[in-house]
DNA sequence: TCTATTTTTTAGACTAATCTAAAAATTTGT
DNA sequence: ACAAATTTTTAGATTAGTCTAAAAAATAGA
């Protein structure tokens, strides 16, 4: 008995509320909050909310709230893997960059056929994350947890590695571009203020360059003395 | 004023029309003919082609038949550009066999984005067949014009290149492969049957096979003196 | 030509996914 | 604690895509 057929619309659902259930730790999901996410009406969300319930994909309390159940995040994190991968085919292969593959991956996590996400992991080299530093769950639908903290979190002058980002938007990766700044480069503390708590770092060893507070909360960064 | 949008339901009557049309050339094509290919009801064929002759897709006449428009087939030939494409990364990137890649590019042909499919003809060597030998449409919708022929119209012993199949069944592709036929292949045609009209031919110089009249209906092939 | 067969369309109904407007339940503020 | 505000659900409707059954048109046969 595996995972019955799920439509385009219903994985959006449960991708959606994947991404709130963990966000808001453990508390249930708000039927507001989805409907937000996925740019729709409350009433909309009620009923998918009920045919998600009808399928064991979800744990529904009226006016409380919606829990993914067990079979729901395995779904999830299926659509994540194969999102995150495509991301990795876009950028690696496709010469895309990270700021333009969000719709197009979007599109591809739909595709459903084992063969071709096991093949495609394959071709890709088995990656571990995604251009953006994401984890990609593995086949089982296991996440290796990464022990990546916001650059705004390191109070005193260090090294750390930059692994990943907290905001995806375009334009905000679009500016670390114009700094040149990539996955898996060194940014060396060299300052913080203390009255505004931004940041002037030095990067690669290289060129230095200034961080807002706001900047420093979405660069997300790996200090050698791991968890 | 680009191709508006249409859906994959709607993609997929496109390219059934398209492939009926060219099939049973230029006549109309029928309401019943449609749903057979498709599977489905004549009933909803009658629903759908009223839908597509509003959107100016198809021209269509009660009782007689439905014809693309120019319109109509510019989609078509980017369908099947797409899938095309599609199966050539299947094959020659993630090593997929020929008789595998149908189910997964008709998923594939529906994702929507230029850049995409601009960037992976660039990232495939820019083909100009598929893995079955059909020729990709350009992305003007232009498809060049090839001289293949049936190994059975071939009336004397010649040699002749291997070039595509005009039977698309994975037990027929799976049969090829038992016999190491592969595109580009030489056959040479060693001797015709007078009587049941199959061939023994040599291939690639080496090996010698023995071809059934249907199965060597289903060979195309190009021979030196094209036109 | 005119009846029988086949093809196509119409009519009416269903499901998934959506909406708006109104009702019900919950939460918040004083 | 209870009225006001917010959130959520229900009710009723719509659209795309599908179906079955029946009616209408076209085709074929003698």
């Amino acid at each position: 008995m595996e995972t019955a057929y799920t439509s385009h619309t219903e994985e959006n659902y449960i991708k959606a509320i994947f991404k709130l259930q963990n966000l808001t730790k453990e508390t249930a999901v708000s039927t507001n909050d989805i409907a937000e996410r996925l740019s729709t009406q409350p009433a909309t969300v009620t009923d998918m909310i009920k045919r998600l319930a009808e399928k064991k994909i979800v744990t529904y309390k009226k006016y409380y709230g919606v829990l993914l159940t067990s079979k729901g995040e395995k779904i999830a994190l299926d659509i994540i893997r194969k999102h995150r991968l495509w991301e990795v085919f876009l950028v690696n292969k496709l010469k895309f960059k990270w700021d333009e593959v969000h719709d197009i991956a979007e599109q591809l996590e739909h595709i459903n056929s084992v063969e071709l996400i096991s093949k495609l992991d394959d071709f890709l080299g088995n990656p571990k994350v995604d251009p953006h530093g994401d984890v990609i769950p593995d086949k089982h639908g296991k996440m290796k947890q990464v022990n990546s903290v916001p650059l705004s979190s390191i109070t005193k002058k260090q090294s750390c590695v930059f692994c990943g980002v907290a905001n995806h938007e375009a334009r905000f990766l679009q500016y670390l571009d114009t700094l040149n700044l990539n996955l898996g480069n060194t940014i060396q503390v060299q300052s913080i203020n203390s009255f505004d708590s931004s940041y002037k770092v030095k990067i690669n060893n290289k060129h230095s360059e200034f961080f807002s507070a706001q900047i420093a909360s979405y660069i997300l960064v790996e200090t050698g003395n791991g968890k």
